[in-house]
RNA sequence: GCCCCCGUCGUCUAGAGGCCUAGGACGCCACCCUUUCAAGGUGGAGACCGCGGGUUCGAAUCCCGCCGGGGGCACCA
C-alpha cells in the first residue's frame, strides 16, 4: 500500500513557522517513500474563514517547493478536497453512526451547554457535557424535534473501559473513557466538526500516516473511536512537537510566527528555511547542520522526530540563510538579489549594473533584505548622506587640514591612474599613507566614508573599480567641500 | 479541578547501560587573517544530563515518586 500524507491546514490564518513544518514532514516522509503528499481544505469553520487563506497557504506551499500531487487546485482521484464541498458524505456517514447507535442527535442549547459547563466547573469537575440527550424517550425526542430547533449529531462515547491510542513517537497513550465526553461530530448548520471530518477523509482518501501538531494528541481516543465506530483501521499517527518563542511560550508574531511568505519578504532563502525547519524536531545525526533537501528526503525517518518542544531560534536561522546565500553561484544571488536592491533604490537595475557588485555583498549578507542597505550607495545619484564626523573618524577629527590634504592628494591619483583596475588603484593610493607619514587603514577609512557615505563596506579599492573614475572624483572632490574651512 | 504530553550547555541537538572526564551547531569571548565590515581559521567559556529515590559491578540512558513547563477538557481546528 502506498504511503500517502496529507497536509490539512484550515483556512482560518496564515501558513506559519509551525503550519509549515508539519508540510515539509509531511512532505519529505510521502517523498522518502515514493508516496503521494496531498493538499485538503478543512473549512469547516464557517466563522473563522478567511479567504485569502488558502491562496497563501498554496504560496507558501510553492515557494519552499512542497509539490503536492493531489489537492483542490489540481484534483485527484478523491476529489472534492474541499472540506466544504464534503458536506453530504459528512451527513451521511453522521447518519450512518446514528444508525448504527454510536451517535444521537441533541436539542440543548448552547445556553443550557454553558449552564452546565459553569455548573460543573464550579464543583471542580471537567468541564463537559451531561449527555442529557443521549437518554431521550421517543416522546421526548418528538417534543425536541416539534421545537424545530436544529439538533447537533454527539458521538456516543462509552461510558466506562479505555481506549488506546498509538502514536508512532511515543507508543501506546491510554485515556480512560470515563474522562471523555459526548463530542459534537455534525453541527446544526449541517457542517462536521474536525472530529468527523478529518476522519472521515482520512479514510476515504487512504491516508496512510498523519503528522499533526501535538495539541491534538488529547483528540486523539476521540479519533480512535470514531474510526472503531465505523469499523476503520485508523492511520498512522504521530504528534509532532510544538515550536515555541524565545519566552518559551507558545511562538506569536512577536517571535516570528508571521507567515513563511513574511520570511520570503525578509530575503530568506527557501532552501535554508527548508533546511532550518527540517532540523527543528528532528535531526539525521550528530553533526549534521546543513543539508540538502535531496539529503533529507533520502534519509527522513520519522521515528527520528523528536517529541519535545523546540524553542525558535532565529540567529541560528539567519546563520543558515547566510551560508546559503554564500553557496550560491553569482548569477543565482543576483538574481535572487535584484528585487531587493530595486524596492531599496526605487528603480530598476540591470544585471549588467549587478553582476560586478554582488561578489562584493553576497559574503556580507545574511537576509536579501539588507542588500539594500548594504549596497544603495552604488546606485545613489547625487550627494551621499553621512556627516563630517564620520568622514574624519576618530583619525581627523582634531586635524581636519590632513583630511583635506589626504583626500586632495587621493583625489589627484585617482584621476591619473591609467588602468581602472582595484589592483592599479591601491597600487596608486596605497604609497600615498606612507608619503603622508600615516597608516593605510585610517586613510582608506577617510577615503572609504568619501566614496561610499559609511565606514563599513566592501572593500574599497574593489568597491572604487566598480563605482567608476567619475563617480569617484566627484564624491572625494564632495568630501573635501564638506570639511571645515581652512584658518590658516 | 480532571486528563495527556514533555524535561541534556542561553538556544537547536547527539546520546537507545560501560565508547560520556557528556559530542556537534547557533550565539558569546579571545586570537589569527585584514584597509573597514563581513567571511574564513584557531582556541575558550558554557550542561552537577529538572530533583529525589531505587535496579545494576556500572545510568543522561531502565523503574518509581516529586517538581517544573506545555497542551486538552467548544456547534475551533
Amino acid at each position: 500500500m502506498p504511503v500517502r500524507v496529507r497536509y490539512a491546514p484550515s483556512p482560518t490564518g496564515e501558513p506559519h513557522l509551525g503550519n509549515i513544518r508539519t508540510a515539509l514532514f509531511d512532505w519529505l516522509l510521502a517523498r522518502h517513500e515514493g508516496g503521494q503528499f496531498i493538499l485538503r481544505i478543512e473549512d469547516t469553520d464557517q466563522a473563522r474563514y478567511a479567504e485569502e487563506s488558502v491562496g497563501a497557504q498554496m504560496e507558501a506551499l510553492h515557494w519552499l517547493g512542497l509539490d503536492w500531487d493531489e489537492g483542490p487546485d489540481i484534483g485527484g482521484p478523491f476529489a472534492p478536497y474541499v472540506q466544504s464541498e464534503r458536506l453530504e458524505i459528512y451527513r451521511e456517514h453522521a447518519e450512518r453512526l446514528i444508525d448504527n447507535d454510536r451517535a444521537y442527535r441533541c436539542y440543548c442549547s448552547t445556553e443550557r451547554l454553558d449552564r452546565v459547563r459553569k455548573e460543573l466547573q464550579a464543583r471542580k469537575q471537567p468541564p463537559r457535557y451531561d449527555r442529557y440527550c443521549r437518554s431521550l424517550t421517543p416522546d421526548e425526542r418528538a417534543t425536541a424535534e416539534a421545537t424545530g430547533v436544529a439538533p447537533v449529531v454527539r458521538f456516543k462515547t462509552p461510558l466506562d473501559g479505555e481506549t488506546v491510542t498509538v502514536d508512532a513517537l511515543r507508543g501506546d497513550v491510554t485515556f480512560q473513557n470515563d474522562t471523555l465526553d459526548d463530542f459534537v461530530i455534525l453541527k446544526s448548520a449541517g457542517f462536521p466538526t474536525y472530529h468527523l471530518a478529518s476522519i472521515v477523509d482520512d479514510h476515504l482518501m487512504e491516508i496512510t500516516h498523519v503528522l499533526r501538531g501535538d495539541e491534538w494528541l488529547s483528540s486523539a481516543p476521540r479519533h480512535q473511536l470514531v474510526y472503531e465506530a465505523f469499523g476503520w483501521d485508523p492511520p498512522v499517527f504521530a504528534h509532532l512537537s510544538r515550536i515555541l518563542g524565545p519566552d518559551k511560550a507558545k511562538l506569536s508574531k512577536r517571535h516570528g510566527a508571521h507567515s513563511v511568505l513574511h520570511y520570503r519578504e525578509q530575503g530568506y532563502l527557501p532552501d535554508a528555511l527548508i533546511n532550518f525547519l527540517g532540523l527543528l524536531g528532528w535531526s539525521l545525526d550528530d553533526r549534521t547542520e546543513i543539508i540538502s533537501r535531496e539529503e533529507f528526503v533520502s534519509h527522513f525517518d520519522l521515528s527520528r522526530a523528536l517529541t519535545n518542544p523546540a524553542v525558535f531560534n532565529a540567529e541560528k536561522l539567519d546563520w543558515m540563510n547566510g551560508v546559503y546565500i554564500r553557496a550560491m553561484n553569482p548569477e543565482e544571488f543576483a538574481e535572487a538579489a535584484r528585487p531587493f536592491l530595486e524596492r531599496a533604490v526605487g528603480r530598476t537595475v540591470d544585471m549588467g549594473r549587478l553582476m560586478p557588485i554582488m561578489p562584493l555583498l553576497q559574503e556580507r549578507v545574511k537576509l536579501l533584505s539588507e542588500i539594500g542597505d548594504m549596497a544603495d550607495f552604488f546606485f545613489v545619484e547625487g550627494a551621499l548622506e553621512y556627516t563630517v564626523e564620520s568622514l574624519l573618524g576618530k583619525k581627523f577629527a582634531e586635524q581636519p587640514d590632513a583630511a583635506a590634504v589626504a583626500l586632495t592628494r587621493v583625489a589627484e591619483r585617482v584621476e591619473s591612474v591609467a588602468d581602472w583596475k582595484h589592483e592599479a588603484l591601491e597600487a596608486a593610493i596605497r604609497p600615498l599613507a606612507e608619503e603622508l607619514e600615516m597608516k593605510a587603514g585610517p586613510l582608506f577609512g577617510l577615503v572609504r566614508v568619501a566614496v561610499t557615505g559609511r565606514s563599513a563596506a566592501p572593500p574599497l579599492f574593489e568597491t572604487m573599480a566598480v563605482l567608476g573614475r567619475e563617480i569617484v572624483v566627484e564624491r572625494l572632490n564632495d568630501a573635501l567641500k564638506r570639511l571645515p574651512p581652512n584658518f590658516s
